[in-house]
DNA sequence: GGGAGCTAGTGTAAAATTTACACAAAGCCA
DNA sequence: TGGCTTTGTGTAAATTTTACACTAGCTCCC
């Protein structure tokens, strides 16, 4: 190869935009970092790939170091690489964002992390790197993701009422929704089972649970089913100049 | 940095589905390469990415050297980094798609290259790499990107007639739709100026020019508008077992 | 045990969109 | 002039989306 030993001076990383759902907003999960650069700074979780490793499998690792757990839905964002993105040198970093059910698991801040929280969304302060741009870009992925295919369930634990899914939707489209619509909808959709159960412990009617029917997704998707949220209408331009129209 | 000089061992490239429309045709340009490794197999045009070079801007030099042309639609659509894809080491690729005017252009092979030549998308030979699925991968973004922006005036000249339009439509959705529907929800949308010219040289009546209204369609994004064409609804599945219900 | 407080759960009519479908018009060519 | 080919057009029915308000069911407090 010779003339190509220029090019193999680089390294990649892989930065994970970890999505959970929580009393109705929508978090990240971030790090405060523990080394240089941008040390003390919050973060998105993420690190080197290794020499031998599948970009996807290091995006799985850095999961599974900062939760403890693995089997999540994890999906492949954009990759991020200008040149004087980070100090060490040329380094571009493959983006990733994960859907977890946030009650499940404790946070272990890995070991190149001081600190690990859940932060919402909607107001996350700068971050190190180009981090904030890469949360951006998850996030407008997601809500389109969330359009086009079933995986907000994978947010909620696995029993939920429709209430909650309603919630988890605005908070992800950051729009409101009709509450008697949404629900004509999803149900119409035929991927929720009735659970015979409702909520317990709550001051008010309890709710009944619903779960995600996996199985009938996949029967639908034979089927050639499209799950599909319409994009809601923008709220209307009050203050448009209009006046001076006959 | 020291025990990081492990990772700065790795190389990345940018790959690019460089589409065109032809013949009623979605068209994919191709090289035969002319270096090892892979010489002689046809692939989609791609280089390292240097070292003080943006990804955006290693995909504008490969689309360049290749055909000639800037100020191009370039899209990023997905990175590849499976450890053993590359000869020579580690080698990721970041895989970009590029929509072009075909009849503008005349293709010059560049340095790499035997020969580069236009193919079928429908209808490509088992290519370099892993270059079949990052073509597929970038043709199923098209599929998307085309129902939920108007991007497929990209590939057209800068004239054309609503048939043609609804041809590449059928192209890249693989489906056939509905002439006169098809020109209503166009028209609606309000983004075709009417040249007031028609076809010529055709042995048929000729049809009417129009031209894509760029100006226009930022106007109806502020006000916030959404391009938006509704996947076709499957072809209805006829050779299901339904007989034996009542 | 009754009432206040809270959220769950439900239906319908109007509007908008989507679908299916067929024939006359316009030019070229022989 | 007649035949060939593609353009260009309208409508009615079906479906989907929208807007909207009150009763049901449970807890908690008094």
């Amino acid at each position: 190869m010779g003339h190509f030993d220029n090019f193999f001076k680089s390294a990649f990383t892989v930065d994970n935009v970890i999505f959970g759902f929580d009393e109705g907003d929508l978090k990240v999960l971030l790090i405060r970092r523990g080394e240089e650069p941008y040390h003390g700074k919050w973060a998105l979780p993420g690190y080197f790939v290794y020499p031998n490793e599948d970009l996807d499998d290091a995006a799985i690792r850095v999961l599974e170091e900062l939760t403890g757990i693995n089997n999540v839905y994890l999906e492949q964002v954009q990759t991020f690489g200008a040149v004087n993105r980070h100090a060490f040198g040329r380094v571009i970093t493959v983006a990733y964002f994960s859907l977890i059910k946030i009650s499940n698991y404790t946070i272990q801040p890995a070991s190149i992390a001081l600190q690990a929280q859940w932060h919402s969304v909607a107001d996350v302060a700068p971050l190190a790197f180009d981090h904030d741009e890469i949360l951006r870009a998850c996030f407008m992925r997601l809500k389109w993701l969330v359009r086009s295919r079933p995986v907000g369930f994978e947010l909620l634990p696995p029993k939920f009422t429709l209430t909650e899914l309603q919630h988890l939707y605005e908070a992800i489209l950051e729009t409101e929704l009709d509450k008697r619509n949404f629900r004509k909808k999803i149900l119409s959709m035929d991927l929720l089972i009735d659970l015979n159960e409702t909520q317990e412990g709550v001051a008010h009617r309890p709710a009944k649970l619903y779960k995600f029917d996996q199985k009938r997704y996949h029967e639908l998707l034979k089927e050639g089913f499209s799950f599909e949220l319409k994009e809601s209408r923008k709220k209307e331009v009050k203050n448009r100049i209009d006046s001076n129209q006959t």
